[in-house]
RNA sequence: GGGACCGUAGUCCAGCCUGGAAGGAUGUCGGUUUGGGGUACCGGUGGUCCCGGGUUCAAAUCCCGGCGGUCCCA
């Protein structure tokens, strides 16, 4: 075991392969490429963090489905681009002996689960009475990843909690997204600790069907880039593929700031733009114009579908302008979607652990306190025994507490595998503590021998309570002070070439073309991960690759 | 998707180039010792040399194919 390489700053990747094994997180001997098997230390883990998003979800309304494993092929492939993106990495399911009707239908294992709830959400929803609808599922899927498998990080199965909404309208879309970027930053951050941006990715690299996708990413500390969280406006590009579609109390659909789309029973396509008191109205066929109108509206309010003054102004117009006497109330309607993975363990992995093994936050811990007795003969053995017993008892109803009573191992042998598996608090009782009647609780850290607390037995609950909220708090600076340094603001190229070793990411202007972001990643292997939401303006500003104009600044690195 | 390297005991690895008896460390089991930061010693245990095919009197070793892994590049 000595030579294992836990030197972390010196070859983090190497780092990070050996701890996920000897830190029992995962055992990758299992024969199927991308597919390890996940040992209680690392499955636990996994499994609280998704309860801890569940839990986040439920108070938010989302309520628990499980879908089926497999998808028909044919529904798979419906909505156009999201095949497209996934298409070349789905797994084929096919009986051994299919009877002569199933020979051509190709089950996939779903490698994401838009296609098979929204086939299902068509027939669930028939009213606006009916929304939003707010699903989650826990589930695994499957993706078959070409070569450079990494276990957590990238594999063929994927634990993850998927999380899709449907909406009557998009402003309750986009509440709904930033709604969810708040729960995951909360799981990431007040739960986990891991300090993360969110980025809105370049069109090129949202998510197969999307309108938009928000990313959150966290860097890992050599410098790149990992994805732990996504979460896409889907508008309703699947609604039309899955014909989601509802009855609403008006036929106005509002589909952008100032914007309104309504359908006659011809299937004719109004477009209402308000700006200011100016509004203007076509009428289309398909895509070809039929009509159009522009005049002056008055009206109270804000610019809503749920403004009846505004609705009833504009649906006088059309009746009078374009002699419209029925506008259908059949609407698509809108969806995101969004999901975290068993990835978001890696980062925690990552980001907190040291070269003595892993750093969990306590309240993911498999084992939190491990009680370890210590004595010299075997009358001593009897008593100690029995007094560790007595400390269990008292913590085991609150805490995830073990006692080792191995006699094949040394104390000083413990202290450092439990050190390697992360296991916060350690309480050692020897003779000394049995006298005093104390317990000496040390709590793991960063690469460094316990800090040790010798505490009365009376006060230990009260002590414990203290210290576990310091413990979190100690990994909660260390990863914010890890954090401030990752992402260096540049304008130019030169300084950009200086600190391509630093293991750091970049925020630079950029033009915003893909035909540029291509050239970087050959150039530098860089990726363009993308803007803040809100994007920050470069005006004045050239791209610092191409030297035309830039648009925005942008996070780029290396990447995951 | 392209390339490089690798697969030998539970684990880590030597042996392979130059074909000719399967090795070490560690673990594990028994024992003695030791125990508050990875005790020491003695004895035992443990291998379809990744799988399949080929070359050869003879293959862990050479050749071909597959599976699995790591890294680099897209």
């Amino acid at each position: 075991m000595k030579e294992v390489n836990l030197d972390k700053n010196s070859n983090f990747s190497e780092w990070y392969n050996n701890i996920v094994r000897i830190s029992k997180i995962i055992d990758d001997r299992y024969p199927v490429k991308g597919m390890p098997v996940y040992y209680p230390n690392g499955y636990f883990a996994i499994r609280k963090i998704l309860s801890i998003l569940e839990d986040e979800l439920e108070k938010n309304g989302f309520e628990p489905y499980w879908f089926p494993i497999l998808i028909p092929y044919d529904i798979f492939k419906r909505e156009s681009e999201h095949i497209k993106g996934f298409e070349s990495e789905v797994f084929y399911v096919t009986p051994s002996k299919p009877i002569e009707e199933e020979k051509e239908i190709k089950y996939i294992l779903r490698p994401t689960s838009e296609t098979e709830m929204y086939y299902m959400f068509s027939l669930w929803i028939k009213s606006y009475r009916d929304l939003p609808l707010l699903t989650y599922m826990t589930n695994t899927v499957y993706r078959y990843e070409t070569k450079a498998t990494k276990p957590l990080i990238r594999g063929r199965e994927i634990l993850w909690n998927e999380a899709h909404t449907v909406h009557k309208d998009l402003d309750d879309t986009e509440r709904m997204i930033k709604k969810s970027m708040e729960i995951y930053s909360k799981v990431f951050w007040d739960h986990l600790s891991i300090p993360h941006i969110w980025v809105r990715r370049p069109d090129w690299d949202k998510f197969a069907g999307a309108d938009y996708t928000l990313a959150a990413d966290t860097i890992l500390p050599d410098g790149r880039f990992l994805q732990i969280g996504t979460t896409h406006l889907l508008g309703r590009n699947f609604s039309k593929a899955f014909n989601i579609i509802f009855e609403d109390e008006h036929p106005f659909i509002k589909i952008d700031k100032n914007k309104f789309e309504a359908f006659n029973e011809n299937n004719y396509r109004y477009e209402i733009e308000i700006i200011e008191n100016k509004i203007k109205i076509r009428l289309y066929n398909n895509n070809e114009l039929i009509k159009s109108y522009e005049g002056n509206i008055e009206f109270n309010g804000e610019i809503s579908e749920d403004n009846k003054d505004l609705i009833n102004k504009i649906s006088d117009i059309i009746k009078n302008k374009f002699n419209e006497n029925k506008l259908i109330n059949k609407k698509f309607a809108w969806q995101t979607s969004f999901g975290i993975s068993m990835r978001t363990l890696s980062a925690v992995i990552s980001i907190h652990g040291d070269n003595k093994g892993l750093i969990l936050p306590f309240e993911i811990s498999n084992i939190q306190i491990i009680i370890i007795p210590i004595y010299y003969s075997e009358d001593e053995k009897n008593k100690i025994l029995e007094y560790c017993e007595k400390v269990y008892n008292l913590l085991k109803e609150k805490y995830r507490v073990r006692i080792d009573k191995d006699e094949t191992k040394s104390p000083g042998w413990k202290f450092n595998q439990y050190e390697l598996l992360g296991v916060p608090f350690r309480i050692s009782i020897g003779k000394k503590e049995l006298e005093n009647n104390t317990v000496t609780i040390s709590i793991r850290q960063y690469n460094n021998k316990s800090k040790n607390y010798e505490v009365k037995l009376e006060n230990l609950l009260n002590e414990l309570n203290k210290l576990i909220v310091e413990y979190d708090k100690e990994i909660k600076e260390r990863a914010r002070k890890y954090f401030e340094n990752k992402i260096l603001k540049l304008d130019n190229l030169k300084d950009l070439e200086n600190n391509l070793d630093k293991n750091i990411a970049f925020k630079v202007p950029f033009c915003m073309r893909e035909e540029c972001a291509k050239n970087i990643k050959e150039k530098y292997s860089l990726d363009v991960r993308g803007t803040d939401i809100i994007p920050e303006e470069a005006k004045d500003k050239k791209c610092i690759f191409c030297n035309k104009d830039a648009k925005y600044y942008v996070y780029i690195g290396k990447s995951y």
